[in-house]
DNA sequence: TGTACATCAGTGAACGCGCGTTCACTGATGTAC
DNA sequence: TGTACATCAGTGAACGCGCGTTCACTGATGTAC
C-alpha cells in the first residue's frame, strides 16, 4: 500500500532475519486491517524481498496468518497478566478475586477497543480450529487468555466468592458475555458508539457477570 | 459447485422472476457457507442465466449480499416472534415476561446452531454499518430482532421484574452475552462441543442474564 | 590458514484462478393509436 | 384487432485484478580436511 512501509533494497543478498521481518509485517497488516489484510505478497514487499522468498520461512499464507494470530493472543495474555498482578494488590482475598475477574474482562474489552485488527485476527478463525495449547499464544506465565480467565475464576472459588459447584463451565459463560460485547462494538450495532457511551455498558456487563455467575 | 443446483436451460428468453431466483440462490449459498460464499457468478449460474444479467436486479455483488442479509435477519425475527407468542401463554405477567426474554435468547441461540451460515451472514458485517431500520429485516410485526429483544425487556419492566431505571441500555448487555456465546459456538473454542454439552451452558447463560440484569 | 563442496536463503519468471464488472448487442414484451 | 415503436431483460465477449504458489536458478555462507 504505502510506500513508507517498504524497505529500501538490501545491499546484502541474504536478509538476515526474514522470518521475523515477515511476521512483524504480518502483525502490522493485521493491526491495520484484520485477518483478511494479512497478505503474503504485501508482507514480502514490506520486507524488501521477492514474494516466493516467504516460503523459506512459512509453508503457506495460512501459516503466516496463524503465526500472527498467535502473536495477537500472546499480546492479550500479557495485558491480562498485568491486570491479574494489579488485582493482587487490591486488599482482602475476596476483593482480590473480584478484581481479578474484572481485570481480565477489562483487559479483553480494552484490547478489542484499542487493537481491533489484532483482536479480530485473534478470534475470528475461518479455517480449522487448532485447539492445541500453543506456547506462542501465551503470556509470560505460559498461560493463554482462556487459561488466565480460569485463574481468575479459581481465585473466586478459593476466596469463597464463587461456590465450587458453579466453577465448572464458568469460563464459557463469562467469556461469552465479554466476547459478545467486544464483537458488537467492533462490527455490530455498537460500532458507532463513542468510548464514553461504551464504558458504562462495559462496567454494567462485568457487574452482571460477577453477580450472575 | 454442484450440478443439481443448476437449472436446465430456460426455453424462454426472459426468465420471469430473476430477482427472486437470484435472491434465493444467494440465500442458499449463505446458508451453506456464510457471507463469503455469496458469489454473484454462482448465483447467476444457479438461476441459469449469464453473469451480467444479475445487474438488471442488483447494483453490485454487495447489494445482493445485503438483500440476503436482510432475509436472514427477517428469518430470525420470525423465530423470535413465535417465541414471544408462546411466552404469552406462560401464566402470570411476571412469568410471561421472563419467558419472553428467555424465548428471545433461545431463538437467537437456536438460529446460530441450526443456521450457522445465515447467522454469520446476518451478523458479520464487513463493510459499512447500515443502521437504518429496514422492513426487509423484520418479522411479521415489522420489528427487527434487536427491537424484539426490546419488547421482551419492556415486558420485564411492565411486570415489575426489571426496575425501570435499569431498562435503558439493557438490550446491549443482554444481546452481548447471547451473541458472544453464539460466536464461540460457531467459530470459537466451543466449536467442537456437542449439542448436549452446549444446552446447559446456554441455559446457564440465559439464567445469568435474567438474574444479573 | 586455505581450499572444496554441501547447504542454505534468496532471485526471476511465470501459472492459473475465479472473481466482479463493463460494453455493445438482440430477442421479447407492453403500449398507443 | 392490428401494427409501430419504445422499453425492458436478457446474451456474448472480454477486462483487469491481485492473489497464492511452483519451478528452476544462483549468490552467499558454513564446515571438513
Amino acid at each position: 500500500m504505502d510506500a513508507t512501509s517498504r524497505l529500501p533494497p538490501r545491499r546484502s543478498y541474504h536478509h538476515g532475519d526474514l522470518r521475523r521481518a515477515l511476521l512483524e509485517a504480518g502483525i502490522a497488516l493485521a493491526r491495520a486491517g484484520g485477518p483478511e489484510a494479512v497478505v503474503l505478497r504485501e508482507a514480502t514487499r514490506r520486507a524488501g524481498v521477492v514474494p516466493n522468498a516467504a516460503y523459506r520461512h512459512f509453508a503457506s499464507r495460512d501459516a503466516l496468518l496463524q503465526a500472527v494470530r498467535a502473536a495477537a493472543l500472546s499480546a492479550l495474555a500479557l495485558a491480562m497478566e498485568k491486570e491479574l498482578a494489579r488485582a493482587e494488590r487490591a486488599g482482602g482475598q475476596a476483593e482480590v478475586a473480584r478484581a481479578s475477574l474484572r481485570g481480565i474482562g477489562n483487559a479483553y474489552l480494552r484490547f478489542a477497543r484499542t487493537e481491533p485488527g489484532l483482536f479480530r485476527t485473534a478470534f475470528t478463525v475461518q479455517g480449522d480450529p487448532e485447539v492445541s495449547p500453543n506456547p506462542d499464544m501465551a503470556g509470560r506465565s505460559g498461560l493463554n487468555p482462556f487459561q488466565l480467565l480460569g485463574v481468575a475464576l479459581d481465585r473466586m472459588v478459593e476466596a469463597g466468592v464463587l461456590p465450587p459447584e458453579r466453577r465448572p463451565g464458568a469460563e464459557y459463560v463469562a467469556w461469552s458475555s465479554v466476547h459478545g460485547l467486544a464483537m458488537l462494538v467492533l462490527e455490530g450495532p455498537l460500532r458507532r458508539f463513542a468510548r464514553t457511551q461504551l464504558r458504562p455498558i462495559e462496567q454494567r456487563l462485568l457487574a452482571m457477570v460477577e453477580q450472575g455467575l
